[in-house]
DNA sequence: ACATTCGGGACCACCCGTTCCT
DNA sequence: AGGAACGGGTGGTCCCGAATGT
């Protein structure tokens, strides 16, 4: 009853925040109307406004602070799953490439398409951007020192692997091909593994 | 004569390709609307579908091009001052780097933000981009079989390079600090250099 | 017993009803939001529709009603207040531009506000206005009537002096000055007093 | 040709300057929507924002000074049908009683209306209320001096005359009778003329 | 050839007054 | 008495033609 409870009062805006996660992976936030929201969600226009009393801006927050959490789990799980530093990365993109590639080329990476579009405009969004990567460069970090790597050193190196993530989730996005993420991945895994 | 008519007609349309571009590079597309466009060029709206009939997209279009030609002369000139790989790749990175610093971590990669958002949607858009990148990728390509790679090699760290770039880019735009784009020029040069 | 429980059940009904006053003097009716009253009064959300199940319009008829009984209460006194119809008069108008001046010329007549924009729409707040001038030009008709007046005449000079009080009520917040409150008090004293 | 141009450009600016006046005298400012203004104007949204870029207030100011002139004018003709004050005021009077009990007892002032509930909010349209009233109460001025008043003597009575019209204008309006304009029309006769 | 006014819907984010169910 | 939820509607602005000068 409380479950089921729970359930029912979180439905529509977890409906909500999932379904802004998906529009603004492929859309980024200014090209995502709130009724595309909405509409999407199948969820009632009436409660986004008691739910996001802070409007859209806050609605995105939320389904950045989802999506980054999950992406999260799964570079820690992909970063967990071999003793092997080059075999870990190599899986960390080849999920990447495959998750981008199922998608139809359209999933790209939700935190960097709408931080590139509001970095100068929401400092909310931007910060949420900010602790997103500070998290995923921690899991990379930890795992370059486990592999040996100096403290410094592994900084320097999980920044190289996350960019490198990034901008090759960009040109992939942008050839319609696994191709850059595949060279990507080759070389990080040759001069760092 | 020409050149003169060349310079007259120009001045307008330049005036919307240079703010067109000055805006999506901070903003993205769907963000900067047609009358901010107008506002800040100082030409008259009327003229603006006369130049560009094709309206917004065919706008955005010019501007990238504009840009990515703009971007890439400065690419080639980076990498082409030194003998040294690792000395020209870090002026390139420093170069990045410094023009982000100064506009106030708000010009970021005008093609980046664009094609995130819209490759979904306009493929005409998306195309621009991955010809500019494509441009880009094949002068570093050159630089890199100039240091003594193999082709084969020299085209994926050519995109490794790139993507590292971008993301880069990115991560220093939202922490509002170069020094993401400081370690991955150090891990780059140190790397490959 | 039936004494405390009017009062608790009261306490939120009335502060429901005070701030309704307090804002739709200012701002009219539907300037006035629900929400905007609401948090105004501190009370509970939810208790509104428990209070007044007809919504905005009873709300608003009950604040209409209260603060039309306490100004008919002030209206009385200052009639009352001197034997000298024009002394009486004079104080009247007085009290009106004091109150006005003290609210920053924010506080009008309660009734006139909201009378004027919603005499059109809805006939329960044209009516509810109705009965409360009514009762001002009662007091003041007996005023007259007391000073020596006929009948008839004492009804023309009741609606005269009202019209003005509140024609200059009007023009005095349009000014935000008291001196259209002034010249009509000057004036009424010295043709009737 | 110089003047079907003037027309035509000009024909639906004034179809929404003549819907609003018409609006927001029987509802109010806030009441009135600005899709009901487009409803009733017939003319195209689209070219709302484009005529009055400061929209809805801007639209109101409109309205406001147009009919404002409007009235001034029916005033004016008024107080100058009669060499004689009582008989000039009387056709006054009954010209606005008449107007209002044509309209059903709907078109009030359209500056009192908008006045009273937007005084508090917005500057712009309090003072276009004022200068509307000091335009009034100068030709009021005028005529009473004409009739013999001294001047501090007719801008008193000025007042009280404007005061009393807006006042049984809106107690008309209210008890839906043109007898309290009745009212203080004798009066005003009786007392000044 | 070039510029501008004016017009035209669709759509935006936001918030309203109300009701449901506890 | 009350927190949560609901649709519909708000004012505003979007990107874009069509008609009209210069």
């Amino acid at each position: 009853m409380a479950r089921a409870q729970e359930l029912g009062r979180g439905s529509s805006r977890d409906a909500f925040v999932r379904a802004t996660g998906k529009l603004l992976r492929r859309q980024g936030y200014a090209a995502t109307g709130l009724s595309e929201i909405v509409a999407e969600s199948g969820a009632p226009k009436g409660s986004l406004y008691f739910h996001f009393p802070g409007g859209k801006e806050q609605l995105a927050l939320a389904a950045m602070q989802d999506t980054g959490e999950r992406l999260g789990m799964a570079i820690a799980a992909a970063l967990g799953s071999s003793e092997d530093l080059g075999e870990a990365l190599g899986r960390l993109l080849d999920g990447v490439a495959d998750g981008l590639e199922r998608s139809g080329y359209r999933d790209g990476c939700p935190i960097a398409t709408v931080a590139l579009e509001t970095a100068a405009d929401s400092d909310a969004l931007r910060a949420c951007a900010e602790q997103t990567f500070e998290a995923w460069l921690e899991a990379l970090e930890q795992r370059l020192t486990a592999a040996g790597c100096e403290r410094e050193v592994a900084a320097r190196r999980a920044a190289l692997v996350l960019a490198a993530i990034e901008g090759g989730l960009l040109l992939a996005r942008v050839r319609r091909s696994p191709e850059p993420l595949r060279a990507v991945r080759d070389e990080l895994v040759d001069l760092l593994g």
